[in-house]
DNA sequence: AGTAAAATGGACCCGCAAGTCCAAAAAGGG
DNA sequence: CCCTTTTTGGACTTGCGGGTCCATTTTACT
């Protein structure tokens, strides 16, 4: 199981799946053959085989994990701060330019899509991401209910789930309109409510 | 482009619809081959082709369309009757209910992205389903609104828009998570928010 | 330096599934 | 009842792309 990586093996490695997760991007996963990545990242067949055993599937979970990576980096330092209701507007600004610089291809959905949600790695890579996402969300939650901005009524985790499922819905809804309209409206009519909830 | 079909034609083609809707429910788009749908629909090759000359593309396309009606008529009559708070939560019940029932599977949303957004056919196909689906809700706020039940001074639309991404969101979170406790946290906290909001 | 392990190149295989083709059987229409 | 159009059957082609293999080079370690 320990396969040993030498320095310039986990270079290649990490180039096999820069390069891949940029195809991807580019021209969507159906379209993206590995000879395509093999082109792109200046290597062999052996090598996508010999870096991923598990062929191509394994590959495509190796991608997902990187792009799922970034999504929360992207909206790191705001998500993790949501301490005022200025820091909550600047993380919703944050999380709109995210997805309006992304455009219509969200990587992560249609990967995940094209592996198969019932692969128990896919799964594992969105739920996991899920989970973190929903967390820090609580936490900016739970924040301003012990700042005396919300409710302390409100339960907070529900309000978070209903918050993210927004925001999915919103990137779902631009890939297919292409307009960040339902993203916007689903975090500003979230973040309304959370304010309008005071004692 | 007229081409004639007769009554037995008309039959077929809708043989064919049908059982590659099946189809790909139960295995997926991607398992989902020509010959799979030819064997289960008791066709040959030829008819597929004749009755699709746009091959597997026109075929999926018009299985998205199958799709797409049913998503909206499954609501009915709920979706058309929002008119007071004990109709919106039967309508609340029935989208649980629907999506529940469904599982793991969207196949719309898995057609979709596998027909990629880019394609202007399955683009026009969601969009359609989206405003539709957008104006019910919007019209079911406006008639709160006049009842007097919602403040008349809320945008109806925007409440809507954020209203229909927590169901996308909460759909594409269950088809992940295989729980449905978004897709709830999205309606009960979206009503709940409505209802808050009264003058 | 020498050896074992890892990295690389690239030719090759092979199965699958989309799509083609032609000929035969039903439908329709006057 | 005949001629045209539609419908059907199914064999065949084809290309693509994932995966295999082995020989060669490079790296790491003592």
């Amino acid at each position: 199981m320990t396969r040993t990586l030498t320095r310039k093996g986990t270079a290649t490695r990490q180039r096999i799946v820069e390069g891949a997760a940029a195809e991807i991007r580019e021209r969507g996963v159906i379209a993206t053959t590995l000879d395509d990545v093999r082109a792109r990242t200046g290597t062999s067949k052996s090598q996508l085989f010999h870096y991923f055993p598990g062929g191509k599937e394994e590959l495509l979970l190796a991608v997902a994990r990187h792009e799922a990576d970034r999504v929360l980096s992207d909206q790191q330092p705001y998500l993790g701060e949501l301490t005022s209701w200025p820091a909550w507007l600047a993380w919703r600004d944050s999380v709109v330019a995210r997805y309006l610089g992304q455009g219509r291809r969200c990587p992560l959905n249609v990967l995940v899509s094209q592996l198969g949600r019932n692969t128990p790695g896919a799964q594992a890579v969105v739920s996991e991401l899920m989970n973190q996402w929903q967390a820090e969300i609580t936490a900016g939650v739970r924040h301003m209910q012990h700042a005396g901005a919300i409710d302390p009524q409100l339960d907070a985790d529900r309000a978070a789930a209903a918050l993210l499922a927004g925001i999915q819905g919103g990137v779902l809804l631009m890939l297919s309109t292409g307009s960040v309209s339902h993203l916007e409206a689903a975090l500003d009519v979230g973040i309304d409510n959370l304010r309008a909830r005071f004692p």
